[in-house]
DNA sequence: GACACGTGGCT
DNA sequence: TAGCCAAGTGT
C-alpha cells in the first residue's frame, strides 16, 4: 500500500465524521447498500448538511429499496422537493425498480454503472463503500486533493482524466471503502477549496503543492460562461376554496416532474403566451431565482377566481412540496392574498 | 466535450 | 452583493 493511503486510513480511523448512512471504521458493521446508494445520489452536487434531513425522511418512509420501488412517483417527487436536480429523484425510482426486479443491488462497478442515475462516481462509491470493491471514487474533493498532492497545473475539466489516473494509482486493495471516504473527508475538512488547513494535514509530507506553495491556487479551473438573465412572469390563481391553479411540469427539463404555476417568458418548455385563466390580475412584484446556468427575474401576477382554466388544474398546494422558485412565488402570493 | 440541470451556505 | 462552491449524471 502507498504511504499516502496508509497514512490517510490511519487518520480516518480517528477522524471519520459521523453520518446517518455511514458505519464507523473498524466497527465490523457492513453498511446497508440501499442507504449507501441513497445517500450517494442525494450527495451529488449537494452538501452533507442539506442531505441529512432528506435522508432521514426518506429512510423512515421507505426503509428498503423494495419499499421505495413500490412508492408512487408523485410521493417521491414531493419528498425530494427543495433538494434540487430533480432528475435524480426520477432516476432514483427507476433505479430502485430495476434493483427490485433483479433481486438486489449489483456489487461490481461495471454493473452498477448501467443503472439509472448511477455514473462513474456513484458506481465507485457504492462498489467500494458497500461492497468492499477496490474502485476509485473521483469527486470534487478527490480532484482537489490529487491536484495538490501532485501539483497538477492543468485546469479542470481538462485535468479530469489525469486526476482520475493519479487517484487510481493511490487506491489500496484493502479497505477501499474507508479509503474513499477518507479522501473525501480530508477534502471536506482539511484540504478545502479556500484556506486549506495544511498545518494539520496528515498528507503534508507527500504534498507537491505544499512543497512549492501552490496549494491555494489548485485545482485551476477554466473560466465559466456568464449567466444570462431571463425575464418572465408566473400566474398564481387562487380559488376561494383555497386551491391553486397548478400544472404538472414535463418529465424532462427544468424542474422536470415537479408541480409548478403556469408562466411565460422564462422557460421555453412550458411557455404560455396568455394567462391560464380569465381573471383580474394583480401585479405583486418580482421574485429572483438563480439556477445553475441562468438568473430568472419573474413578475408574480395573482388573482382569486372561480373561472374555468384554459390549462392546469385547481388543486390543494402544500408549499413544502414545491421547488424553491415556485415556493418563492407562492410565499409572495399567499402572504399578500391572505392579508385581504 | 459542452451544456442542462437546483439549492443553500459562505465570503 | 455577486460569485463560488458542494460526495455528478444524462444527453
Amino acid at each position: 500500500m502507498h504511504g499516502e493511503a496508509a497514512t490517510l486510513l490511519a487518520w480516518y480511523d480517528v477522524n471519520a465524521r459521523t453520518m446517518p448512512w455511514r458505519s464507523p471504521p473498524r466497527s465490523g458493521i457492513r453498511p446497508d447498500p440501499y442507504r449507501i446508494w441513497l445517500s450517494e445520489v442525494m450527495l451529488q452536487q449537494t452538501t452533507v448538511a442539506a442531505v441529512r434531513a432528506y435522508f432521514t425522511r426518506f429512510t423512515a418512509r421507505w426503509p428498503t429499496v423494495s419499499d421505495l420501488a413500490a412508492a408512487q412517483d408523485a410521493d417521491v417527487m414531493a419528498e425530494w422537493a427543495g433538494l434540487g436536480y430533480y432528475a435524480r429523484a426520477r432516476n432514483l425510482l427507476k433505479c430502485a425498480r430495476a434493483v427490485r426486479a433483479r433481486g438486489g443491488f449489483p456489487t461490481d462497478y461495471a454493473t452498477l454503472l448501467t443503472l439509472p442515475g448511477i455514473g462513474p462516481y456513484t458506481a465507485a462509491a457504492v462498489a467500494s463503500i458497500a461492497f468492499d470493491q477496490p474502485a476509485t471514487v473521483v469527486d470534487g474533493n478527490v480532484e482537489r486533493v490529487m491536484s495538490r498532492l501532485f501539483n497538477v497545473q492543468t485546469p479542470l475539466p481538462q485535468a479530469k482524466p489525469e486526476l482520475t489516473t493519479l487517484a487510481a494509482s493511490l487506491t489500496p486493495q484493502t479497505r477501499p471503502g474507508d479509503y474513499a471516504q477518507a479522501v473525501m473527508d480530508l477534502g471536506a475538512t482539511i484540504c478545502t477549496p479556500r484556506n486549506p488547513a495544511c498545518g494539520i494535514c496528515p498528507l503534508r509530507q507527500f504534498c507537491a503543492a505544499w512543497d512549492v506553495g501552490t496549494q491555494t491556487t489548485l485545482p485551476r479551473k477554466s473560466p465559466k460562461p456568464e449567466k444570462p438573465t431571463r425575464i418572465g412572469a408566473l400566474w398564481l390563481a387562487r380559488h376561494p376554496n383555497g386551491d391553486w391553479l397548478v400544472e404538472a411540469r414535463p418529465e424532462k427539463g427544468l424542474l422536470g416532474g415537479m408541480t409548478g404555476f403556469p408562466g411565460m417568458g422564462w422557460d421555453k418548455s412550458t411557455a404560455h403566451d396568455a394567462p391560464p385563466i380569465t381573471a383580474n390580475w394583480e401585479n405583486l412584484g418580482k421574485i429572483r431565482h438563480t439556477f445553475t446556468h441562468f438568473h430568472a427575474d419573474l413578475t408574480v401576477l395573482a388573482a382569486t377566481t372561480t373561472a374555468a382554466p384554459n390549462h392546469g388544474m385547481f388543486q390543494p398546494v402544500n408549499p413544502e412540496n414545491l421547488p424553491t422558485l415556485m415556493r418563492k412565488a407562492y410565499d409572495l402570493a399567499s402572504g399578500t392574498l391572505l392579508k385581504r
